[in-house]
Parts: C-alpha cells; structure tokens; sequence
DNA sequence: ATGATTAGTTAGCAA
DNA sequence: TTGCTAACTAATCAT
C-alpha cells in the first residue's frame, strides 16, 4: 500500500540476458525525460517496450491521482479557514453594530431631553417657574464635556 | 495486487454450474438479506461459496466508495454555501455599520449645534455677558445634583 | 504525450 | 460483518 504493491513482476520478466535495460527502479523510471526513456529502450523487445511505457505512464497516473487528493483536502482546508474567518468577522461587525446601537440610542435620549430643555428655555426666558424642582448650576471654566452622563432628565 | 491484474472479469463465469445456482444478477445479490443469501448458498461448492461471498462483498464495497464520494462532494457543496451565506451577512452587517456610523455622526453634529443654540439661549436673557467659560447644568431635585456632571462646557 | 478527474477495486480501520 | 475511506489502477477528458 505505500508505494510499491506491484509493478516487481513486470521486471523480472524477460530481461535474463542482462543486455542493457538496468532494472529501472520506480522513482527512475517515472521522473526520466523521454529523451532517457528512449536511451533505455534500445535493444527491447516490441512488447517490452510497450509494458515499460506502459509501466512508467501507470506510475506517472499514481502521481497524479496523489496530487489529486492532496489538492482536493487542500480546497476543503482552505474552505473551512474562510469559513472560519468569515464567521469571526460576522462576530467582530455584530459587536461594532450593537455597541454603535446603544450609543446612539444614547445620544438620540440625551438629544431629545436637550430638545425638551431648549424648548422650555426659549419660551420662557431664563426660570419662568422650573422652580419645583429643578436646580441650575453655573460653573465658571469647566474645561471638558466628554464623560457627560444623564445629562438632562425630562421634567415630568 | 499479486494476482489481480483484470480478476473482475472472471466474475461473470457463473453460468456453468448450471444446477441450482440461478446466476444472481448484480442487484439481486448486492440487496439480498444474510439470510437470503443463504438460501441460494445451498448445494455449492466451498470455493464457489466463497467466490460468491466475495462478489457481494466488492459489490457493496462500489456502493460504499459511491456514497463516500457523494458525501464529499455534499460536504464541499455545503462548505460553499455557508461561505456564500457568511460574505452576505458580512456585506450587510457591514452596510448597516455604516449607515448607523452616518447617522450617529450626524445626530452628533445635530446635538452640538443644539446646545450651542441652548447655550446661547439660556445665557442670552439672563446673564448677557457671563464669561465665556460657563458651563450650565440642569438636574432635576436636587438631590441627583451629584450625578449630573457637565453636560454643556463651552468651546473654548 | 501529459496532467487531471472519475469510478471501481482492495486493504485496513472502526463500530 | 458492515460501512467508510485512503491509495491505486484504468478509462476518459482536456490541453
């Protein structure tokens, strides 16, 4: 099953007379230019020459089936990698999209209640009568705005 | 291997024994039951026992290389659409991604221009020239005073 | 002629 | 024993 099951009993045939025709091992026999091929095959019987063509042509197929497979696991490999890849990237935009949702379901709150105070302030200039419960803090230099929270409440 | 160079073709010789062995078709003995198969084992020969044991072993065994490729090439099929499914999912995550980021910006740029205007507004009628500096915060009670940080700082 | 691919065969592993 | 799969062979297709 590894490389050579058969293909001895084609050698031993014939060839007592040692003439020329050297016994080519496989790995001779399939890598050789025809050029070489045909150097071996002088002085050979008809037939012998059509079974070691015919030899080095089913060694060659055995080649070709095993680049087969080996092409066929390899497409199969780099299928699943893609398929890999590709859910993690589904992953990582998921993530983007939902954090981005929140953000600006966020922003669309804080957007809405700074609406509601603008609309409240230009109607009534300055504090008509928020003075229920609301509170204005005037702060002289506060330099950064970034981490601001909850920064309007809708007054009920 | 050794003994095999066309044994498939000596398969068909089956009609000679002409005596009760009713020379089973392909089919017929590839979807015989064991114990069917038994039945018409009667009264042969202890090779041609065998011989027959071994043709519907080879018979199944094409079966088997048949579905094992038929679940190969299922399988790649299958790899193929999965890849087609992800890249869509991908491409729309993606397109989803982008609008919200378009739209995020925009409510963003909506939201300054907003509280510039508030800005302007609440300083305007009340406090003309306070410092350039002022930042305004609007909670409501009191007692959330603490939570509420800067929602407004002033450009500088 | 050479290389790739398909189907059938065998060997061998696994359940 | 049955089913599956890797490797090999031969046939066939394409270049």
């Amino acid at each position: 099953m590894t490389t050579n099951p058969k293909a001895n009993k084609a050698l031993k045939v014939k060839k007592e007379a040692g003439e020329n025709a050297a016994a080519l091992s496989d790995d001779e026999l399939v890598s050789m230019s025809v050029r070489e091929l045909n150097q071996h095959l002088r002085g050979l019987t008809r037939e012998e020459v059509v079974r070691l063509k015919q030899r080095r042509r089913t060694l060659k197929n055995r080649g070709y089936a095993a680049s087969c497979r080996i092409k066929r696991v390899t497409q199969k490999e780099e299928l699943e990698r893609q398929r890999v890849e590709l859910q993690q990237e589904v992953e990582k935009l998921a993530r983007e999209n939902s954090s981005m949702r929140l953000e600006l379901d966020a922003l669309r709150a804080k957007y809405e209640a700074l609406q509601t105070f603008a609309r409240t302030v230009a109607r009534g200039p300055v504090t008509p009568k928020v003075a229920t419960t609301s509170v204005i803090t005037i702060v002289k230099s506060a330099e950064m705005a970034a981490s601001a929270s909850v920064p309007f409440s809708a007054a009920s």
